[in-house]
DNA sequence: AAAAAACGTTGACATAGGACAAGCTTTTTC
DNA sequence: GAAAAAGCTTGTCCTATGTCAACGTTTTTT
């Protein structure tokens, strides 16, 4: 249950096995199905996850329905609705389970607790918000002036595995275009 | 010359004079014109800036050479090409100050053993690349799907000096619109 | 202070891509 | 495993916004 994890932090920091498995302590397993709900959207985040298997997205729908995805974690990446999880605002989004998944959960408390007493976490959780700034701002500068067909060849080039794993209305609710103008550009190659 | 940079600090966190002291010691005062470039589209980002007075901007030129801004600091902000700065990579963007500006900059090496030897240090540097996270995650929900009245109501909102400060053609490049457009709209409140 | 360059605004026109709908396929439910 | 629901693809049509150009204004240069 744990190797996932355990390797992910291994192969990050150098750290003592005692305190791999009291990081680990704090995580607990959560099985969850296929378009399960974690976090709603007048809530307030409250754990971080861990994808052991599957895959979670965070997503917001706007006040004509249309749901726009922000962020995909899959097996052996991290993911929470990090604004809210921070800032203890409401999240403004959903994270959900989009295929029936294994995540080891953490309460904020516990990890923020981790992040103030074991220096190695607290590198991890800094590379982890490094990390995710970079891909932002690249996904920034991916998007700004890019007509559709240079946002799919783009995340082609940057996240190959991206389209085959998710369905052609999430790609394109993350990619800010239509499914119909997916589905014409796919089937350009 | 210190005066902006301290009260920062002390403001984010609570810590001994000496130790303030100690990382001003570390910034250098930087005077700069308008339209300098500080970093170049091949280069590696070394140095991380504090605005004194002034601004700095973050863009990049594509191939078209049509321009994008990523970002902005001003009066009192941090910034830096902070993909490039983080993983030694080229920046493939530029970093200029678009006024006559004052800045305080520090070096990589500097930076790193200060968030490496001073917690409170290390603490503040979380807190801006939270602050740059949640930023940047907000400016795609921002975007996604906004047609160009909605991206111009949402930067006045969250950024209401914005307009006022930076040229109709850098905020165009900033909210991924065309200076007509954004003459077009402003025109109409 | 004059000349040159850059910028902002506005009009006319063109077009990428969104909306909608129909038909087909896959997935889910009972 | 049949029925229902959801998703994918593709056609037609339409609109928001980009492009280009002209003109006036502001800024920069010398």
């Amino acid at each position: 249950m744990y190797t996932i994890l355990k390797k992910y932090i291994n192969s990050r920091t150098q750290i003592k096995d005692e305190e791999v498995e009291l990081i680990c302590s704090f995580f607990k397993p959560l099985k969850t199905k296929r378009n399960e709900i974690l976090v709603r959207y007048d809530e307030i985040c409250q754990q971080y996850y861990f994808v052991n298997k599957g895959c979670i997205r965070l997503f917001t729908i706007n006040k004509e329905g249309i749901e726009t995805s922000r962020f995909f974690a899959f097996e052996g990446g991290f993911g929470t609705a990090l604004p809210s999880f921070i800032d203890q605002q409401p999240t403004y989004e959903y994270l959900q389970t989009i295929e029936k998944s294994e995540l080891l959960v953490i309460s904020r408390a516990d990890f923020y607790h981790l992040v103030a007493t074991i220096p190695q976490f607290a590198m991890i959780y800094r590379e982890i918000l490094e990390l995710g700034f970079i891909t932002a701002q690249k996904r920034i500068y991916g998007f700004q002036g890019f007509d559709a067909l240079e946002k799919v060849k783009w995340i082609i080039e940057n996240q190959p595995h991206f389209l085959l794993r998710v369905s052609n209305k999430m790609a394109a609710s993350y990619l800010g275009i239509s499914p119909s103008t997916l589905s014409r550009i796919k089937s350009k190659l």
